[in-house]
DNA sequence: CCTACCGATCGGTAGG
DNA sequence: CCTACCGATCGGTAGG
């Protein structure tokens, strides 16, 4: 029936169906994903969705290699340029938020990275690998700046960055819970608040 | 076969069921919980699981009961009868994070209701309004405190409780990450020490 | 990328 | 609380 297609055609498809199951685990789970679901939204069959993949695994880890690369976009490089250190972290911290308030048409569930995290921090696999180590370097990228701001003495010198950056991952949480479960409409604010705080250089 | 139960016997049934079904779906989750699995672990039949209690969303609406309860019963409880504001406060506080610590044989993927609370932020129905019901019944009962404390003096006069009641509830589910998908031994002492700061009595 | 399948498992029911 | 089913759906395969 449909004729085969070029190379850049099917590039474009297997883009849909990330897209697609991006939106869907973002609500349902990355488990919840199903692949006659997909198909019936996208007008394809199983087969044809499965193809670009293998297997439902490698399906589900695409999506989440698509949501990271998301959030890198729309939270790490608009700050990228800024000066490291405190300049970068405060802007970082404030394009996630941004992120979490406004990213909804892509997410309609919420951040698929925090859905994820818990939905495979018990269970051992190729998603709970990965989405460890995405968090991991998250944290990590955070924690860079962190340390550098210190070292300039943009904050106080006795700031521990790492639980520094256990309470920023804290936040983003919370907030993801309160905008999510709660429909919450202070929780932005509430969150750019307690950033404030913890991210006031040391008075002189 | 199996001869007709007295009506003690099925609750003690009835109960099995359900403690296995919150140790699953802390791993699994509430969808990942099925009543093959379940029936398997038990060594009991489908329809006998089903039969306790009619529909599999009854099943999961009692899972989700019983480990609200076990919450209550591990971290509230124990400082009920402590003095209201500050001082319950913190005994709370502290339970709270002996609970993450320690409850993991009950909770073998982590706290339940932080898991479910993630399942089904996005997803609309029975479930939903259980797990939002508790999770603002929980934020009311430390806002109570909160409140408490504020008036007391035990907390400075400038404290906003939503504010801070907003931040440890975010400490905690960062906790719960730490612990679960990066089983970082850090996390509890992290946790203890932002409390501890976030805590304190104003100077005097 | 499709049609046409496969065995396994899902939640649930009938009837005892 | 059991056996014996039901239709629907699951992930995946064969073959084109």
């Amino acid at each position: 029936m449909s004729p085969r297609k070029s190379a850049a055609e099917a590039r474009r498809t297997r883009e849909r169906i990330v897209g697609r199951s991006v939106a869907i685990a973002s609500v349902d789970g990355l488990d919840g994903l199903t692949l006659g679901r997909l198909a019936a939204d996208l007008e394809m069959s199983k087969a044809g969705v499965l193809g670009h993949f293998g297997t439902k695994e490698a399906l589900q880890l695409a999506a989440l290699a698509e949501a990271s690369a998301i959030y890198t976009r729309l939270v790490w490089e608009p700050a990228a340029d800024l000066p490291p250190g405190l300049t970068r972290l405060r802007a970082v911290c404030e394009y996630w938020v941004d992120y979490l308030e406004t990213a909804r048409d892509i997410f309609p569930g919420g951040c698929l990275f925090t859905t994820a995290s818990v939905e495979f921090d018990a269970r051992p696999g190729p998603l709970h690998d990965a989405v460890r180590r995405l968090q991991l370097r998250w944290r990590r990228v955070l924690l860079t700046d962190l340390t550098t701001a210190v070292a300039n003495g943009e904050l106080p010198a006795d700031t521990d960055p790492e639980q520094l950056c256990f309470e920023l991952v804290g936040l983003y949480l919370g907030l993801n819970q309160s905008i999510q479960l709660l429909a919450d409409p202070h929780a932005p604010a509430r969150t750019r608040r307690a950033l404030d705080r913890l991210l006031t250089p040391p008075p002189r």
